[in-house]
RNA sequence: GGGCUCGUGGCGCAGACAGGUAGCGCAGCAGGCUUUUAACCUGAUGGCCGCGGGUUCAAAUCCCGCCGAGCCCGCCA
């Protein structure tokens, strides 16, 4: 039997099925949230989020939703670790606020400003322009304080909550013990008065200054700070007041009203944060709360990107060596449930693919292995901007590899001029446009980077300034007859790459050298090794004056 | 101990929710008008679909068990 696949049923991407989930909530405006700790360098990783938040909003807005996406920037956590390249003293500052410590670059506010607006920068690159909330304000806004307020009220609620939600997997001794310790906390900490500590200790030994009684009736709070010693009871309006952890998640969206937030796998396992956060929700804040959508963690080189441990990778670096809108295209056609694991070294095929995915858009590639309505949803889900009417055509990744490598040996405007002769020949164009020329430029500094960080050796090509003696004294006399006759028909007629290849295989064949040994010759005096890039675009890109000139410096040195 | 996700040619992945001859990219291999070289084009090769069992005329796909990898599950975030 056969099967009519049903249109409708199924969709061509995950995106759609989670709009679609998204846009049921039927809401004035829908509101699509993040956070992330500041608690050292913004990874590569989270800007999977962002990414996601973004084109949730990006096409709740195609179906004339009214949207917009928002990034928290949790630097009201307390600091609990420090990256090892940090000169600042975990003693002194354990405890407090990201907020409230210190710049150790002196650019920016705080500690967490500084490593938040390393990410903020690259939004346009990245296509992301969410609201910027920053947690310490929004706690200081009445909203909040009346949300913190609601969550102190219903502490015996949230203790429900969390034994249903945190106990549930425990054996009868540890539900026992949970239970018991659960038993007079309050679901919120408070930074210190004296010592500004929200909690005593580094990871690993933390206690924290948690609220210890609350006067519903005078709404005062009652603490024993455990880092300074420091008891007080003060008016709830009076002190900075922090909720904890499965209960400041639900209040923030609560305040901001959010309808739907993605989720690292980490707080989106079944009974994790984020489930209790949307029991707290409907049982403390009386409504359904956000749209959860989990998604996996993103690798990179087969390692986890993590800010206090593993390496670094900050998004800054990726647009440095290769274009954010492969990243997109990356994050968006890998499902959700799917661990990315990022290789840079793939980056030159990875945009050659992101390209053919671009063609298929416009319609340029005849046959295409990419589908075309996959194109059409993708594609400009991809760009960071709006789509442009036409085609611009860029270098290959490939070439602008070695070209970007022969700036220090022919000058910038060559390189400049030889990449948009080669897009005039490929696309069949009369002239090359301001935006393709930028995109000309752009292609090749990262080349050039990426080369550098995680190109192999034999993407490395090094143009010596001379050619070494010790190059001279290996040529025969047949070779130096075939750069003779090399040079002559070089000399004679500007050549396309197909009949300068054909050249040396003529030359060679006439003289009676063996043709490996004709390339040998040449990529010894071009580049001091016995392979190359393919010889003849190669030669054209350095230019036939510039080869002519190598060759008889070379010949002249023979003496 | 409990739970979630993943396991498909050398590498990275699609196909699994709707069971019916196993696909793509990269690498490798062979070719591109008597011209091997690493932008480009063409072609062929390469897979007990982690293992075992079950359902079915038919299983990569559905069900059960096992093995392996990753992650989450006290406080704190």
């Amino acid at each position: 039997m056969t099967h009519e696949p049903p249109d409708d049923e199924y969709s061509i991407h995950w995106i759609r099925d989670v709009v679609d989930k998204v846009a049921e909530r039927n809401v004035e405006e829908y509101r699509i949230s993040s956070g992330k700790s500041v608690s050292g360098s913004i990874h590569l990783g989270f800007m999977r989020e962002l990414v996601i938040c973004d084109v949730i909003m990006r096409e709740l807005r195609e179906r004339g939703l009214k949207s917009c996406t928002l990034f928290i920037v949790d630097d009201f956590d307390p600091l609990r670790s420090l990256p090892g390249s940090s000169s600042l003293s975990l003693d002194e500052w354990a405890g407090i606020p990201y907020s409230d410590v210190p710049d150790e670059f002196g650019c920016c506010q705080s500690y967490g400003e500084h490593h938040a607006n390393e990410l903020i920068e690259t939004f346009p690159e990245f296509g992301v322009d969410p609201e910027v909330i920053w947690h310490h304000k929004l706690y200081e806004t009445p909203e909040m304080k009346q949300a913190v307020r609601t969550c102190l009220l219903n502490t015996d609620t949230i203790r429900e909550i969390l034994i249903e939600y945190v106990a549930r997997d425990f054996n009868d001794e540890q539900q026992k013990e949970y239970i018991e310790s659960i038993r007079s906390w309050y679901p919120a900490t408070v930074v210190c008065p004296d010592c500004g500590r929200l909690q005593s200790g580094a990871k690993g030994e933390i206690v924290p200054n948690r609220v210890t009684n609350y006067d519903a009736e005078k709404d005062m709070v009652s603490f024993n700070c455990p880092a300074c010693g420091h008891a007080n009871t003060l008016p709830l309006d009076s002190i900075r007041v922090k909720l904890s952890w499965r209960v400041d998640w639900p209040a923030k969206w609560h305040v901001l009203d959010v309808t739907c937030e993605p989720a690292g796998k980490d707080h989106a396992v079944k009974g994790g944060s984020y489930d209790s956060g949307l029991e707290i929700s409907r049982r403390v804040f009386g409504w359904e709360g956000p749209v959860k959508v989990p998604f996996e963690w993103v690798r990179i080189g087969g390692r986890d990107m993590s800010s206090s441990e593993g390496i670094v990778f900050i998004p800054k670096r990726w647009s440095a060596i290769a274009p954010p809108e492969l990243y997109r295209f990356i994050m968006l056609k890998t499902d959700l449930n799917r661990a990315i694991n990022i290789m840079p070294e793939k980056v030159p095929d990875m945009t050659d693919e992101f390209e053919r995915l671009e063609r298929t858009y416009y319609g340029i590639d005849a046959e295409s292995a990419i589908d075309d309505e996959l194109a059409r949803l993708l594609y400009p889900l991809c760009l960071s901007g709006a789509v442009p009417e036409e085609f611009t055509p860029n270098i290959p990744f490939k070439f602008a590899i070695v070209m970007s490598q022969l700036e220090s040996v022919i000058g910038s405007d060559m390189v400049m001029s030889r990449s948009e002769y080669a897009i005039q020949r490929q696309y069949s164009l009369e002239s090359v446009s301001a935006e393709s020329r930028r995109n000309i430029r752009r292609r090749l500094d990262r080349a050039l980077k990426w080369v550098q960080e995680f190109g192999s050796n034999r993407d490395r090509v090094d143009v010596p300034d001379l050619v070494p003696s010790s190059i001279i004294e290996t040529l025969t006399e047949l070779d130096i007859r075939f750069l003779q006759g090399f040079l002559e028909k070089l000399r004679a007629e500007e050549m396309d790459d197909e009949t300068l290849q054909s050249a040396v295989f003529g030359i060679a064949r006439e003289l009676g050298l063996k043709e490996k040994r004709a390339f040998v010759v040449l990529y010894r005096i071009l580049i001091s090794r016995k392979s190359g890039p393919r010889l003849a675009p190669f030669i054209n890109m350095l230019g036939r004056d510039w080869v002519i000139r190598r060759i008889t410096d070379a010949l002249e040195l023979v003496g």
